[in-house]
DNA sequence: ACTTTTGATGTAAACGATTACATAATCAAA
DNA sequence: TTTGATTATGTAATCGTTTACATCAAAAGT
């Protein structure tokens, strides 16, 4: 204790001071409340003794922790993380903690998520995982405000709030039409997956609004990974030269990225022999070779706005669905007119 | 209240178990020391009933958070966000939380990052920037543990651990050196740094250990960024041909890939034109064109055992330095032999 | 049969803040 | 001067746990 000048209190701030704990109290909360003269008195023994407030007491006291969570699947990806980034603006401009839960890891049982669940820990959540365990939400009646971001559950109906997938692949898929392209190939993401299943089914509704082909070969599903993409490539380049599409839309640039890579080592070119546009619009694809043509997501943009409502829900305000974010195209060097 | 399952306490828990609120605590804290009869009533009520303890009264009465914090520069940045993968896989183990604080942000005021430093708020800390203010670690005696992982304070001597620089740029350069090069460069991260640092001058001693010669035009100080490699490839393509490096010691992946790109627009091929070796390892070298040479950062690796050090110095064991890390050489297309 | 030990449980005092309420002092209005 | 309002401060209850200590019954030792 003698060395530990943590162990300061504000019972002690009070008695060196000569004034009451309330006093002191209030002198940091509420510094009106407090006469000019005591409250200089009181801050220059909080400097002098380095004390600072308990938050652990305070969040007891008060009810609250001034902390929120976020679940998310992968912090390590750039998607994510960006995500991430954007939420922890807007908390710390608030005076909030945010604290970072990995949903993928085997740790994360449902016991463990319970511990965010539980309000005592947190005062709001974020979840940026659409595929989290239904069991980990369901018994989280009287929990904290819930707010999925970027994906969402797909059987549970919370509060959400997103970039529009549809416009996205609209626009990727139009741009490669108005190139000239009309086989076009697509490599979606996990159809169990809102994100995967949103985007497969807007590149089928907007080919066929342009009233273009589709074929099943040219249909690659898979995950968000380079993996996926250079599996692609190998089944596009096993197809018939004339069969092959001329144009592929990647559901990501991760895989984007793999299917280009893996074509070069094949000894074909993008966009010579394929245009290819990514979605994401990740640091890097301005500086791949080629320059990935492709779907900007305003990561950052979403990561504040979602940050924001989840203030707003904290607050008890009533949750007004907030229309979902535009996604822009970005066009570089992947894509091609379509020569024949 | 009614509505609100929540509000439950240990209070009414023990109520209707018929047992004191001592006997609850127990069965959750100690189960060994509650009879087996008992402890089943009471996990049964609480099973029914939902309950979960208030971590916030838990933490204040045992004075201790079972949360940390790790103050990071960016957390978008694949380099960081790997290494906090790695700190989060440990503590998530331990069931502690993790708690993210950006310490670029605008909002990342000394007064704020004192909410952490003030052992009331966290168990411990792990600081990835090494540019983080001294002032405010300065006033944080007294503070939870602190260790620094990745980069390290230059004044302040605290507890770090980190991946061996010397080694990995030693690795490099001599790998350029085996494939004939002799006239190497260097794209240098900012010297005010310690890993930008560290690296400049593994660069410098190597050559001069393998009698190589050093030219200023040959070495280039910037960020980590894609924007310090596109200004390296100008200054390089601005040299007369036969005063240019034919091979460059990449302080980053992203510098490199920067460097890479410009380059090519500029009509020059890596590596055929030069070969370029970058440094991290990020997810995507093994998928750019050409797939990047690169020195792979053990990042999780360092992540975790950051946490499993900081874990001890949290249960008081004193610090025993670690040895660093050994980043290792990845060999892809980058680099080539130098023919002359 | 009488201590002593052991084990299970209960009682109540912390933990360190906030804040409703009470009190005292000051000031303006009558 | 008296009253009412206003302002500044203090007192003490409270937030929901953990845990030292006390209690008591049953088992064990003598």
């Amino acid at each position: 204790m003698p060395l530990n000048s943590q162990k300061i209190t504000i019972q002690d701030i009070a008695q060196l001071a000569n004034v009451s704990v309330a006093t002191v109290s209030r002198t940091l909360s509420n510094p009106e409340k407090v006469s000019d003269i005591t409250r200089q008195q009181v801050l220059a023994t909080i400097e002098a003794t380095g004390y600072s407030v308990n938050e652990t007491a305070r969040n007891l006291r008060k009810r609250q922790t001034d902390t929120i969570v976020v679940m998310t699947p992968n912090i390590g990806n750039p998607y994510f993380s960006r995500l991430v980034e954007g939420i922890e603006e807007v908390f710390a401009h608030n005076q909030i903690s945010v604290l970072i839960a990995d949903t993928q890891k085997a740790s994360m049982n449902s016991s463990h998520a319970r511990n965010y669940f539980s309000r005592n820990r947190v005062d709001g959540i974020i979840i940026l995982d659409g595929l989290i365990a239904k069991a980990i939400i369901e018994d989280a009646k009287g929990s904290p405000p819930i707010l999925f971001a970027g994906e969402r559950h797909a059987e549970l109906n919370l509060p959400y709030i997103g970039i529009s997938d549809e416009l996205g692949i609209e626009l990727a898929v139009k741009h490669l039409y108005s190139l000239g392209h009309t086989r076009i190939g697509h490599i979606a993401g996990p159809l169990t997956h809102t994100p995967g299943q949103r985007r497969y089914t807007s590149f089928l509704k907007t080919l066929s609004q342009l009233n273009l082909p589709t074929q099943e070969a040219w249909i690659h599903e898979g995950l968000f990974q380079l993996s996926t993409g250079q599996q692609a490539a190998y089944a596009w380049a096993n197809l018939a030269s004339d069969q092959r599409p001329t144009a592929i839309c990647s559901a990501g640039d991760e895989i984007a990225f793999g299917f280009i890579a893996t074509l070069h080592q094949l000894g074909f070119r993008v966009p010579h022999d394929v245009s290819v546009v990514g979605y994401d619009d990740l640091h890097l694809a301005a500086c791949y070779i080629p320059a990935l043509t492709t779907i900007h997501q305003p990561c950052r943009t979403l990561g504040r706005s979602a940050a924001k409502q989840l203030l707003n829900l904290i607050k008890k305000h009533p949750f007004t669905p907030l229309p979902l974010l535009d996604p822009t195209l970005i066009i570089r060097d992947s894509t091609a007119p379509y020569n024949r």
